[in-house]
DNA sequence: ATGGTGGACGATCCA
């Protein structure tokens, strides 16, 4: 079984991509992030001709959230308990044996402001839910866009990085307390070697000086580890013409 | 060089 994650940014933009990459790339299950549409305007049939169902918690302008699934999904959940949050970054489904959870992690800015405060407040109550989750559900996955590289290895300059937002030690160690959880970066379970990125600024020529940063992650529970087979990220489609700025991720499990 | 680009939307906000 193949799944998947992509940062769509904007998926009115990107669905010829998303269509392309999904009908060579044949992933199971997808996650998209930053679909920024509500879900009236969903590109259901044309998602439905290559073989997929999808639910949608849409939102317009900002943020949005989908899983697309080959099989019949269930259990839908769009909000985190007891958190009031008006913005769409979070989908729970059941498909077959898994239970998967799809973030859009807040991006926080800067850990100076406002919106980095949301971000660490987010990611905790994300993770009550998450353990409350793995309770009933053993075999969970958690991916998407966590807006968090997990280590230097995941930075193009970890210098030029240190304490910024995406690579602060309140986020590292945010996210350290989610896999504290039981579990597991799936990426890291194939492959120790850095220069590894999902996710590349649209300014400064990042991507054709591979300057990234990994931060878009699926994640693993206990009961799954053993069956990751591979896992990979898929840089083509972020040099296609008028890319997002995120590439695909994925995990295959046996 | 304290910038740069891209999406949504229609002036800025967000990333």
């Amino acid at each position: 079984m193949k799944i998947a994650t992509w940062n769509v940014n904007s998926l009115k933009v990107r669905l010829p991509h998303l269509l392309e990459w999904a009908g060579q790339a044949e992933p199971d299950l997808l996650a998209l992030q930053e679909i920024k549409q509500e879900n009236a305007a969903f590109p259901h049939a044309e998602l439905a001709a290559l073989g997929y169902q999808a639910v949608v918690s849409g939102q317009k302008t900002y943020n949005g959230v989908a899983l697309l699934a080959r099989a019949a999904q269930s259990a839908i959940v769009t909000e985190i308990p007891g958190y009031a949050d008006l913005q769409r970054r979070v989908l729970a489904a059941t498909v077959n044996d898994l239970r998967v959870i799809n973030l859009y992690v807040v991006n926080g800015q800067d850990p100076q402001s406002d919106k980095f405060r949301y971000k660490l407040e987010w990611l905790q109550a994300v993770t009550a839910w998450i353990a409350e989750e793995l309770r009933s559900h053993p075999r969970l996955v958690v991916l998407g866009d966590f807006n968090i590289a997990p280590e230097d290895r995941d930075v193009y300059d970890p210098e030029s990085w240190y304490e910024q937002v995406l690579c602060s030690s309140a986020e590292r160690a945010a996210l350290q307390r989610l896999l504290a959880l039981g579990l597991h970066d799936s990426f890291r379970l194939c492959h120790d070697d850095g220069g590894h990125y999902s996710w590349w600024d649209y300014r400064a020529a990042a991507f054709r000086r591979n300057q990234g940063l990994r931060i878009d992650l699926l994640l693993v529970s206990d009961a799954l580890r053993q069956r990751v087979v591979a896992a990979g990220i898929d840089t083509a489609p972020r040099s296609w013409e008028r890319p997002s700025d995120h590439a695909p991720a994925w995990v295959t499990l046996q």
